[in-house]
Formats: C-alpha cells, sequence, structure tokens
DNA sequence: GTCTATATACGGATAGAC
DNA sequence: GTCTATCCGTATATAGAC
C-alpha cells in the first residue's frame, strides 16, 4: 500500500497560504467587507507578504474568482456534453455531484452571485459557461423533448432556473432557511444529501406537465 | 374624479429623501461596498445631514433593513394565517404577490440574504416570523395533507424551501440568469409574470409525488 | 436645518532593515 | 522571503459658521 501524504498547513508554500485562507475570507465575507488584514491573519502569515506574492488585494481576488468561476462552470458543461447520457441521468449527476460540492462548500453560490451583482458586467464576461451551455448536448435534448409534446419550448428556461434553483437556493439562503426552520449543520446536511433523490424526481414531474 | 396627488422628490422632507436614497443604495450595494456620499448624492443633500438626521451609517442601515424585513414578512404572514383559504390558494397568492413585488423590486432578496450573511445572529433576531411560520394556519394544512398521505411529513421542509427558492432565487441570480439566456429586462420580467401560473401547478405536482 | 471645512479612523500599500 | 514601521488615500463623523 502506497504511503498517503497528508498535508498539513505547515507543508504549504506561503503563496499557497495566502491563497487558500484568501479563498475563504473571501467567499465568506465578499470583496468589500474582506480586510487583507482577516486573510493575512487567516493564512498566519505577515500581511506585508500579501503584497510581495500578489500586487494588491484586488488582484488576488481576481485570482480566487477565476478560479472559484471555472471549477464551479467545470461540473456543468463537463455533465451537459455527454453524448452517452440521457437527459434524465443527466440531471441527476448534476443534482448529485453539486449537491455533494456545496455541502462542503456551501459559501460559493452566495459569493459568486453577490459579487455578480457587484461588478455584473465585469465578471459576466469571464462566465465561460455562456455559449457554450446554449449549445450543449443537454440542451438539444431539452429541445428534443419539447418537439415530442412532453412540454412546451417556452418552459425550457424556465426548467432550466427551476433546476438551478431547487439545487443552489438552499445553500445561497442557508443561514436564513437554518433560523426559519430551527435547524443545526447536520439537520441542514441531512436535508440536503435527501434532495439528491427529490430534485431528479420532482424535475421528472415538472417536466410531464403538458 | 378625485385629485390624485403626484408627490415630486421635492415633495419630500430631507429626512425621507436620505432614507429613500438609502434604501436604494443599501439594496443595491449592500453595507459594505454601500458609501455615504452615493446616499447624499442619490438623495441630493448635503452629506452633513446624514449624521444630522441619522447618527451614523450603521444607525441608517438598521432602519432600512428593519424596514426591509418587516414589509417582507408581512406579505407571509398575512397570507400563511388566513383560516378561510385552502393551502392551494395560499400558494397561490403568495406566489402572486411575490413576484409582483420582486418584479417592481428585484435587489430585496440578495439584499437580505446578502446582509444575513455578514451578520447572522445580529440579523436575525430580528426576523419576526420565525415561531410565526411554524404555528401558522399554512403549516398545519401543510401537517394535515402530509396525514391524509398526499406526501410524507418529512417532505414538508422541501416543500416549503421549492416554494421559496422557486419564486426568489431567479431574482437572486438575476444578472447571471440573465446573461446565461442573454436575456433583456423585460424579456427576464415576461418570464417572471408566467410564472405566477407556472409554480403553482409545480408545486401542486410535487405535493402529489408520494 | 444646511453648509464648508476639518478631524479622525481605518485599511491597503510600501520602504527599508534583517 | 519575511519582518516592523509607516505612509497615504478614502470614508465616516463632527465642529462651527450661517
Amino acid at each position: 500500500m502506497a504511503k498517503k501524504k497528508v498535508m498539513r498547513e505547515m507543508d504549504f508554500s506561503t503563496e499557497e497560504k495566502i491563497k487558500n485562507a484568501a479563498r475563504v475570507v473571501f467567499q465568506k465575507k465578499g470583496l468589500a467587507a474582506a480586510r487583507t488584514r482577516d486573510i493575512a491573519e487567516e493564512a498566519g502569515v505577515n500581511l506585508a507578504l500579501l503584497n510581495y506574492y500578489f500586487r494588491s488585494k484586488e488582484k488576488l481576488f481576481e485570482i480566487i474568482m477565476y478560479e472559484t468561476l471555472t471549477n464551479f462552470a467545470k461540473g456543468i458543461t463537463g455533465i451537459f456534453n455527454d453524448e452517452n447520457t440521457t437527459l434524465e441521468e443527466k440531471i441527476g449527476l448534476l443534482v448529485e455531484k453539486y449537491l455533494e460540492m456545496l455541502t462542503n462548500d456551501p459559501n460559493i453560490p452566495m459569493f459568486i452571485l453577490s459579487e455578480i451583482r457587484n461588478r455584473p458586467k465585469d465578471l459576466l464576461e469571464k462566465l465561460p459557461a455562456k455559449s457554450v451551455l446554449s449549445n450543449s448536448v443537454a440542451i438539444n435534448q431539452f429541445g428534443e423533448m419539447a418537439a415530442g409534446g412532453e412540454f412546451s419550448e417556452k418552459d425550457i428556461p424556465h426548467l432550466l432556473m427551476n433546476l438551478l434553483g431547487l439545487t443552489v437556493f438552499p445553500f445561497v439562503g442557508k443561514p436564513f432557511i437554518m433560523a426559519l426552520g430551527g435547524l443545526d449543520e447536520l439537520e441542514f446536511n441531512t436535508l440536503m444529501q435527501e434532495r439528491k433523490k427529490m430534485i431528479p424526481l420532482w424535475m421528472k414531474t415538472m417536466m410531464s406537465v403538458k
């Protein structure tokens, strides 16, 4: 059996420590509320090193945002462009993958969406998925089903919004939902696991409402 | 016919002008990114007057946030506690009301949720709806339907999340969705109008999946 | 109540020693 | 590469004249 390499914080280079800390702080607080001092403290390094490795807070932010967007989009495009799966299978895989990812990293959706609010044009240009999505295999499969009379062509944007909303919204509203429902972290995560089975089922019924 | 009183900006008191401007700026940019200078300019008043009428940016923010939360919750509690409507009717009324409100004021959900992210305990204490919701007529009606075997008791939190998500999520992700779908403002609003009929229908089908 | 001018605080960035 | 000390712009808040 191969010896597994366990990385401790100490094993990271200073540059990596800063990036990891920046990811945590930016994703939790957003660009405007994040302090470079928070990041330095989180990373356990001297404040001046942030400017040594990354010229400015803005540059550091852009790196984190770019990586976050790319990583987030990667999952969608991969699944949505597989020629060998049905639409139903794609939905199941997507929901499974994103619920898993977001359970581990629940701040990502709010991070992306709130920063887009503050700098729409700047960030939306960098959206890799834009034209990729509209030419995807999944969209074609939606179109075929509509042509087959399962639902109307006009419903496709709604169905996509619903898929995204049912999966992502609970994380965007996580503190709100936890407070309203009196849930602790574990109970919330259990609900999210349940949704792996439920969302594909709901999507299926919504796609048969003529 | 009675003469309708048309209020122009001039007709507002300085205090009202500041509050109206603060609402716009805070809801658009959030507390951290909003500048008092932006608010003063938006209101068309001298910067020093903000501190004259409201001791600080924080105080002004708290007033706006409190009003926004109260106003947002008011709609839910009213509809959810009506003894004389069925659950199905309540869902229809709620969706209709909120899609209308949010089409006119699309920044509210992101404003509330992103500020809750930054100051969870502080703001969530002020949530009026917390215990109100769990004792509401609507929740009892959900329970009755579950007892009648329409769906499982365990599904109720999911169904509430879905109702909220299907209605509110498109506004939280508005710039993202518009960019991804290549939609302009009018097309987006048209979709939201369509959802007034569709969400209640989808909810109905989700509440019959045994 | 409203203005101009200014004080004060905070946060990002840098100079320079080690 | 890393540290301490400090600079400097920006933003909030206030003093004081009108």
